[in-house]
RNA sequence: GGCGACGUGGCCAAGUGGUAAGGCGGGGGUCUGCAAAACCCCUAUGCAGCGGUUCGAAUCCGCUCGUCGCCUCCA
């Protein structure tokens, strides 16, 4: 089954055919100006599920993501933040990375910085006006969209439609109230560049262009954004690029996420509804955000709701389980030998087996279909329940679990695992250890005894307290039929 | 005004012609000293409304109502 993905620039969804070996994919990344939201979480979950996908498939992909690290509003950031620019630009990147690593976004292959390629978007813009396809002001260089036939072909326009919304002015030394600034001559004080035209920095759209002509080439397989960039940002880059490179199309295929909404309207920075990455990491924990991302289609736009990553929280416990149950269960088998082949293990183990094989089929249809995580969930968690089924009836016979369950256990163990990488969720032991406090193992296992021998003498009241005292530690207890076990959560 | 997305149970969310996945919540069980967790069972004659096409539509077409985004910085 090929990969289909939906492309705005068709309107359809399409068969997924790099043009090479290596899948070229653009990202278009923050401009550091505050620290991320979770509209920008969203975006890049979406992509990095993706890209996780594409690799599970056997894909290879050289995932290339910029961050334009000069614009009025990284100016207006170092006014409120009372820095240098630059120094509010490196202190909001860094809030990106801290955030992007919690919430388990690998990193992409390539990250240009827009202020590290300026004489090579000089040296475009040049082109671009020895070609006719733009013209200088004043010391501005703006994009002639009239020399452009087909400007407008990503977003559904067309000139005469734009001219029609007529909610664009005409700047002073525009020809069409269209044309945008592919440079921008510095006022006092800005940060500028030395050009031909005047002192000063690239306009917004234009270093999107220069980057991935200079680190991807002319013509690339994959380029990502939030849909608020499809007009006019994609737009431009589209008009620049095709007619700087003439090489066409510029992208194969155009995704973009839906954008995340708070309350009615989307949230973003400038309309001040916006919640932090950093936030919400600190209230539920990276892998409960990354699960309530996962948990909706990429192209929705989702509305952002405290309630709902609670949610989040109350469906990523069942594959938490799953994960402490394998870990149990391999123990338990492994532990003892099989007495010879016995047909309720066997057909615990082929259940096993069974469920990893369709969940697999499942999760692939799913994904192959548009990265239809929401499906692609359910299939991951109908596998932890088949787990957890496991769990429950050697909880019932403990004879059950012999090494006969062993090959079961790991071929589920090792689909579930896969799956969840892909989801990029990361429900590993360790690290759930890892996050939490105080009491070393040693400590807690003692009052782990203590509770037990106190429950032996049916002193419940003292085994109750020194349960809520664990709990409180961030501690929880499980007794078993063949012990207790005990994790923090 | 132009372009586009969308409207499925209390809530979130799959489902592009064949008779409504999954999750949260709620109810009932199993297990437990009691819990917690897990597991099992139940929880939409109906998919905004009205027409139409079809043997058959949540799914296709038309109209109506409603929500949101873009057209200005924006992931």
């Amino acid at each position: 089954m090929p990969v289909e993905l939906f492309n705005t620039l068709t309107g359809r969804k399409e068969v997924f055919r790099p043009a090479g070996d290596v899948v070229s994919m653009y990202v278009c990344g923050l401009t550091p100006k505050n620290h991320p939201h979770i509209g920008h979480a969203w975006l890049f979950v979406s992509v990095d599920v993706m890209r996780r996908y594409l690799e599970f498939s056997g894909y290879q992909v050289k995932h290339v993501q910029n961050f334009t690290d000069v614009d009025d509003k990284i100016i207006e950031a170092g006014h409120r933040d009372g820095i240098p620019p630059e120094e509010a630009a490196a202190r909001y990147i860094e809030s990106y990375w801290k955030g992007m690593d919690a919430l388990n976004v690998l990193r992409p292959t390539v990250t240009p910085y827009a202020t590290r390629f300026i004489p090579q978007i000089v040296r475009m813009i040049g082109e671009l006006i020895a070609q006719g396809y733009a013209y200088q002001a004043d010391g501005d260089v703006y994009y002639r969209v009239t020399r452009f036939p087909e400007y407008g072909k990503l977003s559904g326009n067309t000139l005469e439609r734009l001219a029609a919304g007529a909610r664009v002015e005409v700047g002073e030394h525009k020809e069409n109230p269209n044309d945008f600034a592919l440079w921008k001559a510095a006022k006092p004080g800005e940060p500028s560049w030395e050009s031909p035209w005047s002192a000063g920095r690239p306009g917004w759209h234009i270093e999107c262009s220069t980057m991935i002509r200079e680190v991807l080439g002319d013509t690339i397989d994959v380029h990502w954004g939030g849909r608020d960039l499809i007009f006019p940002h994609h737009e431009n880059e589209i008009a620049q690029s095709e007619a700087a490179t003439g090489k066409k199309p510029f992208v194969r295929l155009w995704m973009h996420v839906g954008l995340m909404q708070t309350g009615s309207e989307k949230m973003a920075h400038s309309l001040g509804n916006f919640v932090t990455i950093h936030d919400m990491i600190g209230e539920f924990g990276a892998d409960v955000l990354r699960m309530y991302l996962v948990s909706e289609h990429y192209r929705t736009p989702v509305t952002f709701s405290i309630e709902y990553i609670g949610r989040a929280k109350e469906r990523l416990k069942r594959l938490q389980a799953a994960v402490r149950n394998l870990a149990f269960l391999n123990e338990q088998a492994a532990a003892r030998p099989s007495p010879g082949e016995t047909f309720a293990t066997g057909k615990l183990a082929d259940a096993l087996r069974d469920q990893a094989d369709s969940s697999l089929a499942a999760f692939r249809e799913a994904m192959d279909d548009d990265l239809t995580t929401p499906r692609a969930i359910a299939a991951v968690e109908a596998l932890a329940k088949q787990i957890n089924t496991t769990n429950d009836e050697v909880a019932h016979d403990p004879s059950l679990a012999t090494e006969e369950l062993l090959p079961g256990l790991h071929y589920a163990g090792d689909v579930f695992g896969q799956l969840c990488r892909v989801l990029g969720l990361d429900l590993s032991l360790e690290k759930a250890g890892a996050e939490t406090s105080g009491l070393t193992d040693d400590v807690i296992q003692d009052k782990v005894n203590e509770r037990n021998a106190a429950r032996q003498r049916k002193d419940f009241a003292s085994a109750d307290r020194i349960r809520s005292e664990l709990a409180e530690a961030g501690v929880t207890i499980e007794d078993r039929p063949q012990g207790t076990i005990w994790y923090r959560a």
